[in-house]
RNA sequence: GGCGCUAUCGUCUAGGGGACUAGGACGGGGCCCUCUCAAGGCCCAAACACGGGUUCGAAUCCCGUUAGCGCUACCA
């Protein structure tokens, strides 16, 4: 099949496969750009190849240094890290208008006096006859002469790139063989008036000049590369291999946009989800390892990343599956890892300062073992984590409502729970479960009916980890003070 | 409108002519476990867009239709 043979090729013909990702900072790093730099990161990683950075910041207007921080960012919280420098497309200037005037003068471009408003009119009168729009090339047809004379009296002008005859196509990665009739292809603007190169130009010189080989890209841009292969034919250079990821879309099968919620990778990040969590979920939205291979680390991608598990289709972004997969990620990965990444938010919500964590390490990690399995983001772990820190803790009221429902009967559940724990012996599960069982027992009630009313008791909550887990986790000092502060409040 | 891309459960997908009674996962429903909630285990509902070919045989190959999406700038 064609495009297996292609990855070999370029993995075999000695030449290291260069790859790039080249946003530009007009917004902060989407999802679908995340995905896109994943790729293309994992196709180097994988083939032993190289993955650089490009800012493309040719539209002054709306590129901003915000943008290019937020990108920066993102990606490195992602962990794609790229190789070599940042190139910034704009500090390019100069071999931009180099290369269009060689194309100038090889004739292979020429100048165009047709004011923009000409232009517009002339599109709108074709979209009137219901008719393509297409640049007549009125202006290749201006004699030599006349052309001169222009330019000497200084009347503004673009350059266009006059497209051939024929065909042009080529073997995409991920759907085979595109081919665009060149008829259908108009003269494109090259270099604006103002001397500034236009996307296509100014990519296909930076790609030639940074050695790129291999080009992954969204699939909105399908109809450029016709356009840009046209150009490197003219530029004398050796085309790179080129393969279109599909688009990511919102639940209404829409493009990704603004409207569907979080779109910026930052906004995943706040809300706390694990890099290689999002990164695994963007992985499976456009990509399969074949087979039901789903949860994975970042090096089992790696591993299996393969161009024939890429997708034609676009995908539908689910944040329910993200989050899903959050959850597996937080209880998959090594503890000593979590806890960077928990950490700061817990010192953010005040439970505790980095020091006293670092003082209590072993407990603190002992704490978030027991809390990542019933949470899905470290928002989660957060909210949990409260009871364990607090001096002083608030009742829910549902809570209360349901297990102190009779507050006479369960203030004298709790001041006999609170006898039981202050004489175990052990403060261990073999001393805790047995004391406590005997204690339902010995009253004719069922454990629960010990357990709920002490866990309120405990975490002012009726959701927490196992009974046990937590009276351990809490010590005995703090589990009797809290004993004694809900006795208070039921009046007791 | 023109050009291009795409088409398997609601969603992400497996599937490369017979192994398909179409598999897995998310989400939904149910049961088990159980001190609560998760996690985990088991079960249920749920798809090859349509029409023609090719073939002994098609989810799989070809053509068409339909639908969705993308592009159609002196944006990227």
């Amino acid at each position: 099949m064609g495009p297996l043979f292609i990855t070999d090729f370029v993995m075999t013909n000695g030449t290291t496969p260069r790859l790039r990702f080249a946003p530009s900072p007009t917004g902060y790093l989407h999802v679908g750009g995340a995905r896109t730099a994943l790729f293309n990161w994992l196709y180097a990683r994988k083939f032993g190849g190289e993955f650089l950075l490009r800012i493309e910041d040719t539209d002054k207007a709306r590129s901003t240094d915000e943008s290019t921080r937020a990108i920066f960012e993102g990606l490195e919280w992602l962990g794609l890290t790229w190789d070599n420098g940042v190139v910034y497309q704009g500090a390019n200037l100069t071999r931009h208008q180099a290369d269009a005037n060689r194309l100038l003068e090889t004739g292979a471009a020429y100048r165009c006096f047709c004011t923009p408003a000409e232009l517009d009119e002339r599109r709108r009168e074709a979209e009137a006859r219901k008719e393509a729009f297409k640049y007549d090339r009125r202006c290749d047809r201006l004699s030599p002469e006349e052309v001169e004379r222009r330019v000497a009296a200084g009347t503004p002008f673009v350059v266009r790139f006059r497209v051939p005859e024929g065909t042009t196509d080529w073997d995409d990665m991920v759907h085979g063989r595109i081919a665009f009739p060149n008829k259908d292809i108009e003269d494109f603007v090259i270099l604006r008036s103002d001397a500034t190169p236009i996307y296509n130009l100014a990519v296909v010189s930076d790609d030639i000049a940074m050695g790129i080989t291999v080009v992954m890209r969204g699939d909105d841009h399908i109809s450029n590369t016709p356009k840009q292969i046209l150009l490197y034919r003219a530029l004398g250079a050796e085309l790179p291999v080129f393969s279109h990821l599909p688009m990511i879309h919102g639940l209404d099968g829409k493009k990704l946009s603004k409207r569907h919620g979080a779109t910026a990778v930052g906004d995943y990040q706040h809300y706390g989800l694990l890099p290689g969590a999002m990164l695994n979920f963007l992985a499976l939205l456009g990509w399969s390892p074949g087979g039901d291979r789903e949860v994975m680390t970042l090096e089992e991608m790696i591993e299996l990343f393969s161009v024939d598990g890429l997708q034609k289709k676009a995908a539908i972004f689910d944040p329910k599956k993200l989050e899903w997969m959050n959850g597996q990620h937080l209880s998959m990965i090594p503890l000593e890892e979590l806890e960077p990444r928990v950490t700061p938010a817990i010192v953010t919500a005040r439970l505790a300062t980095e020091e006293q964590l670092i003082d209590r390490r072993d407990w603190y990690l002992r704490l978030l073992d027991l809390l990542r399995i019933r949470s899905r983001t470290i928002d989660d772990i957060v909210r949990q984590a409260g009871p364990y820190f607090l001096e002083d803790i608030d009742y829910d009221p549902a809570a209360v409502a349901k297990n102190w429902k009779d507050p006479a009967e369960s203030a004298a559940i709790l001041k006999a729970t609170r006898e039981t724990l202050s004489g175990v012996g052990s403060w261990t599960a073999e001393g805790l479960e047995p004391a406590l069982r005997s204690l339902a027992d010995s009253r004719g009630i069922s454990a629960g009916k010990v357990f709920q009313p002490l866990r309120v008791a405990l975490t002012g909550m009726s959701v927490s980890p196992g009974i046990f887990e937590m009276l351990l986790q809490m010590g005995r000092e703090l589990a009797l003070k809290r004993l004694d502060k809900a006795l208070a409040v039921l009046g007791a």
